[in-house]
This record gives structure tokens, C-alpha cells and sequence, in this order.
RNA sequence: GCGCCAGUAGCUCAGUUGGAUAGAGCAUCGGCCUUCUAAGCCGACGGCCGGGGGUUCGAAUCCUCCCUGGCGCACCA
């Protein structure tokens, strides 16, 4: 981070006192061979076109002009024109002073610059506990506020509640149904009922708390059936997700859309606007002009609105709570719903406001083979009989290692054990490994350095120089995964910074080294705990004192 | 049939939005514990980046046409 800031204001300087504009296409990046140096900037390339000059002959200026630079060791000019930056061992030095200062706050930055956004995750229907798949999407939304929330942006976390609509009836209907069998009654099945044993719970449970229930009036029995159900399931969806560490703000009803008359005005607001009509008893809304496919209906010609219509009148108000961005995390197989509801919010005067993070399938295996998604009882299938088995840490991190959009294999013998295949150990054991060290070096009288140029001196070894420029870079990967809002880059950074701490104690050996020295590197290393714990904590994952 | 996503080492996956000789881990083979946690470290092996064509100084990345797999194409939610 602070290598890419230094050269850009250096870079940019140089550039100007030659005329020249700095290109749209110049980065300065890490190059991958470290041969290469600490830096690698194409800039010179893209100047070719506008300076007119070779891009190697521009090099040797930008190269003359920087040669006073005292935190700058080395320049070199480099295949068809890369200029390559080994900076001074000091310039890293200072990376120790900057994260002590920082404390937690290492990593924050100012990319959001306190945009307001709304990210809504999870959003189950409550008619059954949440499962595997739920699980990946709650992690990821989860992580996703969390690293937002420390590159700048001011972030709410929200549950849509779909307690509305057929799926709600259903769901009345077959606790109803499992009522009737349990007290006795020879009854054929429903076509259409959730199955699952919770039901038969919440069936006897409401007849408990109901006594005359079978009395009563068929669509009165349904309906209190519905509610109590509904509140009894969204009762475990919160503890689950609670289990899981997971974090809503707002819990938000489609129901109060629908009472509140929210439904209706997106309506009148849609025909104002020429983008709703009438045709063939429905209600239609024009989404072939916003690039869809065809119109869709908003209100049937039996006069029940569709799921899409509350949504639209659900991202509506959204808009109309003040927020920026707009983020939805759906479920892969909901991609054809994109576009038009890309499409509402162009409607809603609100086109780019809306981003949607689309989460692949989960395929739940034991030991490489699947285990059946099936409703039968004593199949691991939902999230809470994952997370008891598995734990939250290792699930988190294994939801949270790949790129949200492919499929997922999700192994449980291979999330528990404890080897290079389930790489939160891994990472935690390198947390672990240095509380370890500071508990030792505190038995014997070890402190860790404090912060001078004699005591980073000490920090010598191509070691240490591998460990200062990577945690350098940890700010940029918080930018990354919050710009492309993909915590997985989280993932990699922890694994990449594991993997530098393993090296280093192999190799350094702290406490027997001598006193300054041991000292000097005990300074680093709390550093370096910092920073995974810092890391972890983005994931919603712990960082443990001891393995 | 149309659309979206994926295809990278034997396996699981990265690849900082167009950069240099494509990277990790697992697996396989070979080294390292009388010293801070061996849940670790070091080394070797391993590639037509699904295929063809194009764009340019430069392509796993962008465009185009095919092949394969998954998922969508309701007056369902």
C-alpha cells in the first residue's frame, strides 16, 4: 500500500515535469517474480503513443529523474519496458510502526468514503430451517459487511422476510395437516406440503398452545397455523444464524409491503411513469424496454400480486431509505431473475444502484460421497447439524475460500480434519503459534522491542523483508475484496501471510536468539498476529490463543 | 431453441480486471524434530489455461465461432 502511494506521487511528479499525462491503463502492481523487485510499474508502455519515444527510452528518463529518491534502492528498466522499484530496508522498517500505531484499526480505509449500503443475505423462506447452501450465502454476506464496513462504507445488513404470499399457505396447511394425523384422523396426503419432522413438532406444539384447533374453521386453522409456524421456524433461522456469528440489522416483512399499500403505490408510480399497463385482466410491468426478455405480470387476473411485485416495491423503499448501493445476495439458480429486476430499478430512477452477488450450489459430501439433501430425519443437511459437527470456524472459512459464483464441494470428514486440505487450521495455528511464543518469552522476561530505528534494524533477514513488504499489503487486499466484493481475497491474503509466519519461525528462531534480536522479532510478531487475527475477524472467524 | 455461469497440474482451486518464464495446496517421491506447537519447514515431479480464429508491443484475461458440464427461461416463490 504504502510502496504503490510513494511511487504514484513520485511517478506522477516526473510525468508532469515531462508534459506528460498520466495513462488511464498504468498500474503499479507487485510483480510476481520477486526477481523483479518490490514494485513493477508499465508506465512507461502506455506513454509510448502519447510521448512519442520508445517506451524503453521513456524509462531512462522516468529512471534519471527518481535517482535521488533515498527510499528507493534500485530501478531497473526491464523486458519491453517495465521499470522495476526495490525499495530501501528502511521504507519497510516503518510497516512495523504504522501497524503498532494502528492496533485493530490496521487496514481501514477511506475507499467507501461513508457510502451508504444495504447488503441483503439469507433472506430464507420461513418455512423450514435454513440448510447447507443458506449457510454459504450467510457467510459471504456476513464477511462481505464486515470488510465494507472497514474500507469506509456504512453498512446495514438485512433479512427479507417472504411471509407473504402461496409458500405461507402451504406451510399452514401442512402443520394443519400433521395436526390432523397426530390427533387421530385418517387423512389422504396434500399434493403439495412440506414433509419435513419439524412440521410434526410445530403441529403438536400449536395444538398444545391451541386447544380447540380442530374446531375450528378450516381457513382460521390454517391461518393461525401459518402464523404460529412461521414465527416458531424464524425463531430457529435467528438462532442458527446467531450460532453461525451472523449479523442482521433489520429483519424486513413482505407482509407489511403488501398491508402497507407499498405494493399499490409502486403500481400508480409505474403507470405514471408509462412503464406499467393493463392487458388481458393483468397488470404488466414494460421490462422488454429495460432489456428483458418479456413483460412481466405484477398483479394476476385472479387479482393476487406476484412475489415480483412486492419486489419491487421492496427495493423501492430500499432506495427510499437513502441508500447508495444496494446489494442482493441471491442463490445461483435465481439468475434469470436479474434482469428484470435490474430492469425495476432502472424503472425506480435508480439504474446502478442495485449490485446482485450471485451464490453457486453447495454439494454436501462424506468422505467423497453425497450425502442425500433430503428431508429424512438423521441426514446431516441442515446448517446447524453442519455447524455442530464441523464447527463454525472451518465452515466459515471453507464458504469463504472460494469465489462466491462456482460450485462448491463441501466435504465434512475434509472440513474437520486437520491438514492442508482445510486451511483454517492452517491459518489459526499460525495465530496460535505466536501467542505461544509470547507466553514463553513472557515466562522468561523477554519483552518485545519498542518501535526505534536500532531495534528494526535488528529485522535483517530476507525473512523479515518477505514478512514487513506482505503485510504491507494487507490494506490492499481489504480495498480488493470490499471493490470487488469478494472475500475469498481475504481467504488468500491469510493463507499467503500462514504460510510467511511458518517460514519465518522455521527459519528465525525468536527467543534463543540473542536478547535484542529475540526482542526485535518479538516486536514483529505481534504484528503479524495482529494482522491475522485482524483478518480472521473479517472472515468471522477466531483466532485462538492456543491449538 | 434462447440466456447466464463454469472449463487452468492426477485432485481442489488462485490468478490483484491486458503484463514479464501461468501460481498455491493436496496427492506422489526425497530430506528436516536432544532448541520457541512437525496442525510445521525445505526440495523434486507435474501444464495445448476446453478447441479454432481475431484484436495489439503483449491474451488464461477482451471479441467471435464451436465443444462439454451446471442452472435458468410462469398470470411460482
Amino acid at each position: 500500500m504504502r510502496a504503490k502511494i510513494h511511487l504514484e506521487i513520485a511517478l506522477k511528479k516526473v510525468l508532469t515535469d515531462n508534459g506528460w499525462d498520466w495513462p488511464e491503463k498504468a498500474v503499479i502492481e507487485p510483480p510476481k517474480d520477486k526477481k523483479f523487485g518490490d514494485m513493477s510499474v508499465n508506465v512507461a508502455m502506455m506513454l509510448a503513443k502519447q510521448a512519442k519515444k520508445a517506451p524503453r527510452a521513456i524509462a531512462e528518463d522516468i529512471m534519471a529523474a527518481m535517482e535521488n529518491d533515498v527510499l528507493i534502492d534500485k530501478v531497473e528498466i526491464a523486458g519491453p519496458g517495465f521499470l522495476n522499484f526495490t525499495f530501501a530496508p528502511s521504507f519497510w522498517h516503518e510497516t512495523v510502526g504504522i501497524i503498532t500505531d494502528a492496533g485493530e484499526s490496521y487496514g481501514t480505509s477511506t475507499l467507501g468514503n461513508g457510502t451508504k449500503v444495504q447488503v441483503e443475505y439469507v433472506s430464507a423462506n420461513p418455512t423450514g430451517p435454513l440448510h447447507i447452501g443458506h449457510g454459504r450465502g450467510a457467510a459471504l454476506g456476513d464477511s462481505l459487511v464486515r470488510i465494507m464496513e472497514k474500507a469506509g462504507y456504512e453498512v446495514e445488513a438485512e433479512y427479507y422476510i417472504n411471509d407473504a404470499g402461496r409458500q405461507m399457505l402451504i406451510l399452514g396447511g401442512s402443520i394443519l395437516y400433521r395436526a390432523k394425523l397426530e390427533a387421530g384422523q385418517d387423512l389422504p396426503e396434500p399434493e403439495n406440503f412440506y414433509k419435513g419432522a419439524y412440521i410434526a413438532d410445530i403441529a403438536k406444539d400449536v395444538m398444545k398452545a391451541t386447544p380447540g384447533l380442530l374446531e375450528m374453521d378450516e381457513a382460521e386453522a390454517t391461518e393461525l397455523c401459518t402464523v404460529y409456524g412461521k414465527d416458531v421456524i424464524l425463531e430457529g433461522i435467528k438462532e442458527d444464524l446467531a450460532a453461525f456469528g451472523v449479523r442482521h440489522d433489520v429483519w424486513f416483512s413482505e407482509k407489511s409491503l403488501v398491508t402497507d399499500g407499498k405494493v399499490d403505490e409502486t403500481f400508480a408510480d409505474l403507470t405514471k411513469s408509462g412503464m406499467g399497463y393493463e392487458a388481458d385482466g393483468a397488470y404488466w410491468f414494460k421490462s422488454t424496454e429495460l432489456g428483458d426478455d418479456k413483460d412481466r405480470v405484477l398483479r394476476k387476473s385472479n387479482g393476487d400480486t406476484t412475489y415480483f411485485a412486492s419486489d419491487i416495491a421492496y427495493h423501492d423503499n430500499k432506495f427510499k431509505r437513502g441508500f447508495d448501493l444496494v446489494v442482493d445476495i441471491w442463490g445461483a439458480d435465481h439468475h434469470g431473475y436479474i434482469p428484470r429486476m435490474m430492469a425495476a430499478c432502472e424503472a425506480l430512477d435508480k439504474k446502478g444502484g442495485l449490485h446482485v452477488i450471485l451464490v453457486n450450489l453447495v454439494n454436501l459430501l462424506r468422505d467423497g460421497e453425497p450425502v442425500a439433501m433430503s428431508t429424512r430425519a438423521g441426514q446431516f443437511e441442515t446448517l446447524k447439524d453442519v455447524v455442530d459437527e464441523v464447527g463454525a470456524d472451518a465452515s466459515r472459512f471453507m464458504f469463504l475460500s472460494r469465489k462466491s459464483d462456482s460450485k462448491l464441494d463441501f466435504d465434512l470428514e475434509l472440513v474437520k480434519q486437520k491438514s492442508m486440505d482445510n486451511p483454517v487450521y492452517y491459518v489459526q495455528y499460525a495465530h496460535a503459534r505466536i501467542a505461544s511464543l509470547k507466553v514463553k518469552a513472557a515466562d522468561a522476561g523477554t519483552k518485545a522491542a519498542t518501535v526505534s530505528a536500532d531495534s528494526l534494524a535488528l529485522l535483517d533477514t530476507e525473512y523479515d523483508m518477505q514478512m514487513l513488504k506482505l503485510l504491507d499489503q494487507y490494506p490492499d487486499f481489504v480495498e480488493a475484496a470490499a471493490r470487488t466484493q469478494s472475500p475469498h481475497l481475504i481467504s488468500m491474503f491469510l493463507q499467503d501471510l500462514a504460510a510467511t509466519l511458518h517460514r519465518y519461525y522455521s527459519n528465525c528462531h525468536v527467543l534463543s536468539a540473542e536478547a535484542d534480536v529475540a526482542s526485535a522479532r518479538l516486536m514483529l510478531m505481534n504484528c503479524v498476529a495482529g494482522v491475522i487475527k485482524n483478518g480472521l475477524g473479517l472472515l468471522g472467524v477466531s483466532a485462538p490463543e492456543s491449538m
